[in-house]
DNA sequence: GTCTATAGACAGATAGAC
DNA sequence: GTCTATCTGTCTATAGAC
């Protein structure tokens, strides 16, 4: 595949992508991709097998995104604590977004885990992420590993279940709220042995 | 609408709750609840005008279970703390649902959401009850009412993180130990001051 | 000429609505 | 049961790059 072609390729991802965000994987049609982003359905095919090779291509894109992310953090906050109250900032960031449309894993995660019987999850990969960055700050602040795990569970739980709730009630006021008693909580860890 | 007639009614709305549960609303047809409760395709309109409609009878019909599983509550545990370590204790008794399909609430209103273009959501009407027991609770508890209202959202947040990462995850850990944590914070409530 | 890419027409199945 | 619209997916003629 050409230069021009990639370029094409990366459009049609990107447009799904925001698409399935907002509307959801299943009520996205091909066709409000195609008009979307101006390519013709036809030409889809040409890229993308099915609606779930299009599927896998996005999550591996936001994979990618979200793997470049953690790496600038891991450089730019050296302060394993100050990494922490970033990554729980992260929801706030986004507020916006996350009050119309929800957290982008989170409801993501939610419609693909009723489409396969199975009910496994391609978005696992990116939560063990998070949760991977997280351990190793926390290990790095003191933290035996057992109590690393539990933690970086705890804080990731907690920011879905805030981000959740902001986008059911259309209120920023649930992630005010329960990041700040994220941030305490971090504030709080590896002090007292 | 003569006692078979409510009845066949009643039948179709239970059938499209769990579907709607299990696959999720857009993903499930008219077809596919025809189908499971055994009533003609063409019987349908007679009952519901549009899928929304039906949606609204869905949620109308949970909102009324669930008032009165609460109201129950309300009468079998007199002390407030037990009370609020019921609730708690909910997502993790239903386990099995949760770990499969989800939180019935969190993963339908995560896609409804997102069908309505101001992002309203019927289902706030549920969490909002659920928020009042609690928010009663905690002043019952002694704290006052600002306190009260910030450790009601709190605990809903947080039931409904675990259930998320349960159900993605397919692991019922994630609920195990966030539970935990909130049964501990509801001992730990008023009793300092 | 061959490979990549294009774009519309088209097929079969199924959706919601009546 | 029938309607119409729309869904995912296929086919093919063709355009341009090298």
């Amino acid at each position: 595949m050409g230069r021009k072609g990639e370029e094409k390729r990366q459009r049609i991802i990107d447009t799904a992508n925001t698409l399935f965000y907002q509307k959801g994987f299943t009520a996205t049609s091909f066709a409000d991709i195609a008009a979307a982003c101006d390519v013709p359905k036809g030409n889809f095919y040409f890229y993308f097998k099915t609606k779930e090779d299009l599927l896998e291509a996005v999550v591996r894109d936001r994979m990618e995104r979200l793997a470049k992310q953690l790496d600038t953090w891991q450089h730019e906050y050296k302060d394993p604590r100050a990494r922490l109250h970033r990554i729980a900032e992260a929801p706030f960031n986004d507020r916006e977004a996350v009050i119309k449309y929800g957290c982008p894993m989170g409801t993501l995660s939610a419609e693909l885990g009723k489409l396969t019987p199975t009910g496994q999850n391609t978005m696992t990969v990116m939560y063990s992420l998070i949760l991977m960055v997280s351990r190793h700050s926390l290990e790095e602040l003191g933290l035996i590993p057992e109590d690393a795990e539990r933690t970086a569970k705890q804080l990731l739980s907690r920011l879905q279940g805030a981000a959740n709730l902001a986008h059911t009630f259309q209120d920023e006021s649930w992630l005010v709220s329960e990041i700040q008693a994220v941030h305490e909580m971090i504030d709080g860890l590896g002090v007292e042995p």
